[in-house]
DNA sequence: GAATGTATTGCGAACGGTTTGCAAGAGGCC
DNA sequence: GGCCTCTTGCAAACCGTTCGCAATACATTC
């Protein structure tokens, strides 16, 4: 479904700001920080300002288009993904990954047998060294 | 070991603030904000400043004696564990619990295997409703 | 296509949690 | 106890985010 009738279903309207800021995080393959979801934001139209850059991610949350990452001290925003995923972030270039795992199901379900818990979302996020980046080691 | 011997090992001192922000964190079940670890400090010495309460924390991070989760919105602490474990925060009384699971390592190395990423750290963190809060279900 | 009613925006100021600079204070080694 | 230096308390600065408000621009109706 298009941002439009997505939009439109709801009673909202398809302004400028909404369709840019959802360009750029749609067209990004990485998790954006807000200052650069605004920078971006800013490039392709100057008019555009930062609180409603801030605004659009709000409501494109509340409509479930967009995530917030909070993988690192700050926060990451990219188009939502149903699916069980998880992220990778190398600790040497930063670069957040996608990888599908069977087993995350296989967690929740041990999580909703052994822990007293009703799970909903799971978030896996890994540290490491992605393979770009080989054998940083231990630099102090 | 103790705090003093871990401080001194490194050339730091042990300081009242010091001390009374690793007694919070230690003695504390469950994971605190840094305006609750403020607020508890400044409760046992109301001498202690919110900035040494900061700044303790980030020299504790640096020790490896606690560790800082971005959980939720905002960030909380709790000392460090080595082991693999799994949060589980309720979405309903916000209470965030540990839990083993031995299918963490089997995730590492699923990962290993498949995803060219070579995984040092593994964060899980489920959303969903503890034993206490049952069936909020969906409020809109 | 113009007019209209209202959601949305841009702007600038406010906010709140965290950090910083600095002089006063307190650890710890002699 | 004295001294040297690391730490602290304090208050101001910071900075990303949010808010209030008048101006703007969507979508709808004619």
């Amino acid at each position: 479904m298009e941002l439009e009738d997505i939009l439109r279903e709801r009673d909202f309207r398809l302004t400028r700001p909404r369709r840019v800021v959802w360009d750029v995080l749609s067209e990004s393959e990485r998790h954006l920080s807000a200052a650069e979801i605004a920078e971006e934001v800013h490039r392709r139209d100057p008019g555009i300002n930062v609180s409603s850059v801030y605004r659009t991610l709000a409501l494109l949350a509340e409509l479930d288009l967009v995530r917030e990452s909070r993988l690192t001290e700050t926060s990451t925003w990219e188009p939502a993904h149903a699916d069980a995923v998880i992220h990778l972030v190398c600790e040497n270039c930063g670069a957040t990954r996608h990888h599908d795992a069977a087993l995350v199901e296989d967690l929740r379900a041990e999580i909703a047998r052994t822990a007293d818990f009703s799970p909903s979302v799971i978030d896996v996020r890994v540290s490491g060294t992605c393979a770009k980046c080989p054998a940083v080691s231990a630099a102090p």
